[in-house]
DNA sequence: CCTTGTGTTCTCCG
DNA sequence: CCGGAGAACACAAG
């Protein structure tokens, strides 16, 4: 479940390795995957070279430059394109030097140490370095579209924590209004964008607010809590290159180191690691929701 | 059956 | 009946 930290983690492990290296090879492997046609994709994309990777929210965005630009003055104009990612639960983007095709050169491994493997869905290869693009389910895509777009799509999104300055007394008001739980309030990427349901759960630990209570029945004190701990959690997130629950992986391909770390989210029935209580798991806002009734009200 | 991020559709309420 | 908010559903596959 790649959020905000983990799709920054590989936005920074990309972009020291593929940037201004000429596109050889686009195989599109599940068509679908691929929003518009797979033929179009190739096109679009071969010969070219990615310049920037860029993030809003959960979602990637990869400048496409011609390649007789490569490595020279990034002069971008409206007519240009660029390459939406978004990885939704079980996407992947795993970048390796080395041509490591697995044994017997097939890519129906079913080891998902290996790439590629059945879940293997597009491979962009710079030479013979590649990017491989794994999803299990599914349910994520790449897309290209028009720079010009852009700004549309990126409305879309609230402000993120980590690249924006958020304003606290507007923060509180927005919250007060809102009729339904601070753990959908949270979830919303119009409201905020990049928070998803790991932490969420852990803003609210820290925060002391139980994630059913309504947005509007909070007070300013508990507010002000959540608040102040948005940024930090992220930030030890990304630090921390992720949290692995079971499909995340780096834009190496390795585990993040955050699973450890985390207070209540995936430890249902363990101890509280500040009152030793035992974190519950309940339902709110549709989602799996942990949390210590002891240090949260 | 459960899991989840997001887009779409349905329903409710003033 | 309208608009908007929020809830419910759809999606995929293990």
């Amino acid at each position: 479940m790649p959020e905000l930290p983990e799709v920054e983690t590989i936005r920074r492990d990309l972009e020291k390795n593929i940037l201004n290296q000429k596109i050889t090879k686009v195989e599109v492997l599940l068509p679908r995957i691929v929003k518009n046609t797979k033929a179009n994709f190739i096109k679009k994309l071969k010969g070219q070279h990615f310049n920037k990777i860029d993030r809003v929210g959960k979602l990637l965005i990869f400048s496409i430059n011609p390649s007789s630009l490569a490595g020279g003055k990034v002069r971008r104009s409206k007519g240009d394109l660029c390459m939406l990612v978004h990885l939704k639960m079980t996407g992947q983007l795993i970048y390796k030097e080395n041509d490591n095709v697995i044994a017997g050169g097939h890519s129906d491994s079913h080891d998902p140490a290996k790439v590629p493997n059945r879940w293997t869905r597009v491979i962009f290869s710079f030479g013979k370095k590649k990017l491989y693009f794994n999803d299990l389910r599914t349910f994520g895509y790449l897309k290209i579209i028009q720079e010009k777009k852009l700004e549309e799509i990126k409305n879309n999104f609230g402000p993120d924590f980590i690249q924006t300055e958020i304003d606290f007394e507007e923060f509180k008001r927005r919250i007060k209004k809102r009729q339904t739980s601070i753990k959908a309030i949270l979830l919303d990427q119009k409201f905020i964008s990049g928070l998803g349901n790991i932490y969420v759960d852990e803003v609210l630990f820290l925060a002391g607010v139980l994630p059913h209570r309504k947005g509007s029945k909070l007070k300013g004190g508990e507010i002000k809590k959540i608040y102040k701990n948005i940024k930090p959690v992220l930030m030890k997130a990304i630090n921390n290159r992720g949290t692995t629950f079971n499909n995340y992986v780096d834009g190496g391909g390795k585990t993040g180191k955050m699973i450890d770390k985390l207070y209540v989210f995936a430890r249902t029935g363990k101890k509280c690691k500040k009152c030793a209580n035992i974190i519950e798991k309940t339902k709110v806002a549709g989602r799996g929701t942990h949390y210590c009734k002891n240090c949260q009200n």
